[in-house]
DNA sequence: TCAATCCGTAACCACGCTAGTTACGTTTTC
DNA sequence: GAAAACGTAACTAGCGTGGTTACGGATTGA
């Protein structure tokens, strides 16, 4: 990503609502322990309501809580809620020429697959495994 | 990437090279099949000559040559040599909250299998394959 | 009813990265 | 010595990102 830090904020605002899957949790809160402005986390948390990770509630008792299991979100789901789709980002060849003319059927063929590859890998993972790996303590005493 | 075209462009002049493995090429002519400013392909260039990919020469016959086979020069080789290596960039938990401690751990053990997943896959591309993908007819000629 | 709390956005700013461009010194050839 | 080409520095414009303030709307509870 080069880039952006959306991706990792938005796992650790699911992890950290994983561990109260029942209530709901202030941005404010959020903000916290992610260590960042409240609207920041809001503007995360807006891309993960519309994949509908999270229910959002207005209000003195409001905040944001988890409306799927954490061990039914995968890192790939994250990735994609938060966008950032294209690992690559292509230039603009002179179809003039023979060799700019092919490039981009070239790279199309090739490229792609190693995003598949990366993506697989994020969709093996989900955000109760990191929330486990986070904190093994919590786990251990239930 | 998000971000830069660098690693197309590079793997576009390698390409380009590897079909006139003995000349110079200038960095004017580059620029021209990849559509962009000769400054900018001097630049790409530098990296790949510091990787040993490429050798150039100054003067009136100068130009770039590559300095390995195409076949040699996997995609992962060129994608390191142009920077822009780590695919995720890590926001900065609050340490004094357990998620916030425990989430650079957890997601230093995820993250980085899928970015093994994604470089595997680009090592088992040459420039060669790419070359070939480009413009099928000029093998087909020989 | 009304104050407090919290979400949802818009707006603005500062920073960093990128690519494009100009410019200039250096090297090599003819 | 002129021409061609590299190697860089310097400057610029554009874009994405994150931080911040501000404000409207929804909900709760006294």
């Amino acid at each position: 990503m080069g880039q952006s830090s959306r991706f990792p904020l938005a796992v650790h605002v699911l992890v950290a609502l994983s561990f109260r899957p029942k209530d709901f949790i202030s941005s404010d809160s959020l903000a916290g322990t992610v260590h960042t402005n409240p609207v920041v986390v809001r503007r995360i948390v807006a891309s993960l309501k519309r994949a509908g990770f999270v229910v959002s509630q207005p209000g003195v008792a409001g905040g944001v809580r988890l409306a799927k299991q954490a061990r039914q979100i995968s890192l790939l789901d994250v990735y994609r809620a938060v966008g950032r789709g294209e690992l690559f980002r292509m230039h603009n060849p002179n179809r003039a020429c023979p060799i700019g003319r092919g490039i981009p059927a070239a790279l199309g063929e090739f490229l792609p697959q190693a995003e598949k590859a990366f993506e697989q890998s994020l969709a093996g993972v989900t955000v109760d495994d990191v929330a486990r790996k986070t904190w093994p303590a919590f786990f251990a005493a239930k």
